[in-house]
Parts: C-alpha cells; sequence; structure tokens
DNA sequence: GGACTGACAGATTTCAATATCTGTCAGTCC
DNA sequence: GGACTGACAGATATTGAAATCTGTCAGTCC
C-alpha cells in the first residue's frame, strides 16, 4: 500500500477510464482496478456512480470557465471583445470536436446526463456574455434596458456555434462564414436592440 | 380484389402505419398488410423501403411549404411579417412537439434518415425569409448587401426555435420569452446589419 | 401480358439466458 | 479504529440462437 486512496486520484483515473472506454463502458470497477483498489474504496469517496461522474465533469466545465474568462484590458471594443469571445468559444469547442471527437463526445454524455450541470454550465457563459455587454452600455456602444435578458438573447442566437447537438454542422468547410454572418447581425442588433414587454416593436 | 393498387394508396397507409407503430417498428410488411397486399406489391411502386419513407416525409415537408408561404398583402412592414413567420413556424413545431411528441418524434426521425430532405427543407424555408428580406431592403426599413447570405444567417440565429434537435426547451414557461429577445435582436440586427467581407466591422 | 403473389437468401431485430456491474456491509488488517 | 476488502442481492448489459424483415424473382392469375 503506496498512498492513501484521494478523491482527486479517483478523479483522475476515472477521467482516463472514460477517454479509454467511452461513457458507455466505463465502469466503477474499471476504476477500481487502475487505482489497484477494490471498487468498494471507490464508493467512500463517491456516494454514487453518476456523483464520480458529475464531479469529473465539473471539474472539466470549471476549467473552460477560466479559459472563457473576458478580458477588458486589450483595448478592444466592447463588439470586438464579444466577437473575439464568441470565437473562442466556438474555436475550442469546433477543435475538441474535430481533432478528439471520442473524447468530445463523451464528455457531451457526461453533461447531458445531468440536470443541474448544464443549467450551471450555461448560466456561468451567459454571465460573462452579460459582462461584455455591460461593457458595451457602459461605453454607450451597445443599448438594452435588459443586460442579463440581452446576454441570453445573444447565447441563444449563437446556439449553432456551440450546443453540442450542433457539433456534425462543424465539420462544414462555411461554418466559419456562418458563424461571421450571425455574429455581425446579432453585433449590428445590440447596437439598436431594445426587447419588447409586449410583442410590439416590430 | 377492388381497386388497383396506386403510389398514393401505399403512401397513406405508409402513413398510417408509422403513425401507429413509429418509426422503428413500421415495416413494409406491415404496410402491405394494411393494404391486403402482399409486401412484393409495394416495391413495384417504390424500389427500397428508403424511398418510401422519403416519399411520406416530403409529402409532409411540402404541406409546411405551402402553409408557411409568406404573404404580403397584409399591409404589415417587413419587420412584422418577419417577425410573424418566425413566430408562425416556431407554433406550428411546438405544437406539433407538445400536442403529438410521438408523431413530432416520428418524423423527427424520418427526415434525419436522409440526407437531401432536410437540405431540401431547409432551403425552402431559407428561400421565404430571403423573400421577406428582400421585401424589407426594397423599403429600405432593412439593409444588407448579401440577402440570401442574411436569410440563412436569420435562420441560423432562430435555430433554437425551429431545429429538432432543440425540440425538449420548447415545453419551458420562458420560452416564448426567449424568441421574442432572439427575434427582437435580430430585426433590430436587419436594419443596421452589414455582412464584412473579412471579420472587420465588429 | 401486366399486376400481383409467395418462397427465398441474406441482413437485421428480438428475446432470453448469462455475465457483469452497482451499491451495501459485515468482517479483515494495519 | 478507521481505511479497505470481498462476497452478496438486485439491476443492467451482453450474447447468440431464433424470428422477422428486406429486396428479388420465377411463377400465377385474370
Amino acid at each position: 500500500m503506496a498512498e492513501a486512496l484521494t478523491s482527486e486520484a479517483i478523479l483522475a483515473a476515472t477521467e482516463e477510464v472514460l477517454r479509454r472506454y467511452g461513457p458507455a463502458k466505463a465502469t466503477v470497477v474499471d476504476v477500481a482496478k487502475a487505482l489497484g483498489v477494490s471498487h468498494g474504496s471507490v464508493y467512500r469517496h463517491f456516494p454514487t456512480k453518476a456523483a464520480l461522474r458529475e464531479a469529473v465533469t465539473r471539474r472539466w466545465l470549471d476549467a473552460i470557465h477560466v479559459a472563457m474568462e473576458p478580458r477588458f484590458d486589450q483595448g478592444l471594443t466592447a463588439a470586438e471583445t464579444l466577437r473575439a469571445w464568441l470565437q473562442k468559444l466556438f474555436d475550442r469547442k469546433r477543435h475538441s470536436h474535430v481533432d478528439e471527437p471520442e473524447l468530445f463526445a463523451t464528455f457531451r454524455v457526461l453533461v447531458s446526463e445531468s440536470q443541474n450541470i448544464p443549467e450551471y454550465h450555461v448560466d456561468h457563459l451567459v454571465g460573462q456574455v452579460a459582462r461584455i455587454i455591460q461593457a458595451g452600455v457602459d461605453t454607450q456602444e451597445f443599448v438594452t434596458d435588459d443586460v442579463p435578458k440581452t446576454a441570453l438573447a445573444v447565447w441563444d442566437a449563437t446556439e449553432k456555434f456551440h450546443h453540442p447537438a450542433h457539433a456534425q454542422e462543424w465539420g462544414d468547410p462555411h461554418i466559419q462564414d456562418a458563424f461571421d454572418a450571425v455574429v455581425s447581425l446579432v453585433i449590428a442588433g445590440l447596437r439598436y436592440n431594445r426587447i419588447p414587454s409586449a410583442a410590439g416593436d416590430a
């Protein structure tokens, strides 16, 4: 018996097993085997298999949240910052999907397994969008009377470029053109947007 | 032997069998049974099971295309016409999904079985959007230097409200708010949009 | 003679027996 | 005595043999 078994070591081993076997085949027994312990030991650290998977997923998403943290010290306009942020998110997801399709698919499954996780992830990223839009409102570059609602609208309007259900379309050679066109349209809208209380502004 | 077996009768029977058994269980033998003929007879009219299913699907989509045909004689602005058109499409899909989830899922599967069918459907509807946008450009209500490309951008930006991959979200009580926010943003964008050749307008 | 049948080969699906996995817990071992 | 094991019950997944389905075509029937 070398070191004491830690939650951290279990998470690392689980990630490795998920990479190797995929989400359908990866078992708690496999994780225990990789660690050289009985699977009962894993259950002293995580109450269920679902909780273990969720912990791995949350760790992975947190790394994305940190990487996507918007910067405001680059001397860019809010529109440029927003475009760059959306492009960065798209590039990350697209490259992940294209370069490591199986790993991407694995995390796709893991995320969709839980109710809370996708909500947690989306809320966090929409919060980052809201901060960029708020910066634009502060400089009078953007117009909106409800920043959080507008941030969600920007998120929803760019769904095609971040929602994993559309991942297959990310291989299309014209996808960058489609991205540019949607982002341009959205940014043009932000300069003049006013969300109606009723549907009466059209 | 009553009437001669027609392609039309086979299509109707296939639709009925699909409704009753769903896409996974519906077989050519079932269709033949429903018509009181041998399944060999069905193959005199359609070369393969896939072709038969595709014919049923195309028929169903054509009905949508007709129903969605935009009207320009209502005295509405282009923005109002576009919002109403998008709302109508969303309402159709949402009610179909909510009221007859199994039938909707069946057609979802049928459409996704073929490469050509979704492309055919999307091209047709984006063409209708383009005509609305063109009308807006003609009245100087909208600004764009590339109508088809902008129409596609509008389609892509509203993906969440027509792509069946998002159907589960259509039950959300706030989905209409999300729709209104995205459409307002897009329409605001259309009033000022100019798609960049490079990505340099942000 | 042209529409239809029904038997057929190969492909796909179903189903039930078998194996594996999850989560628990009494017992072992430093 | 607290971390760990391993046997266990019930749930889930795998497998392969049997059944069904797809697509063909020689033959039947008006």
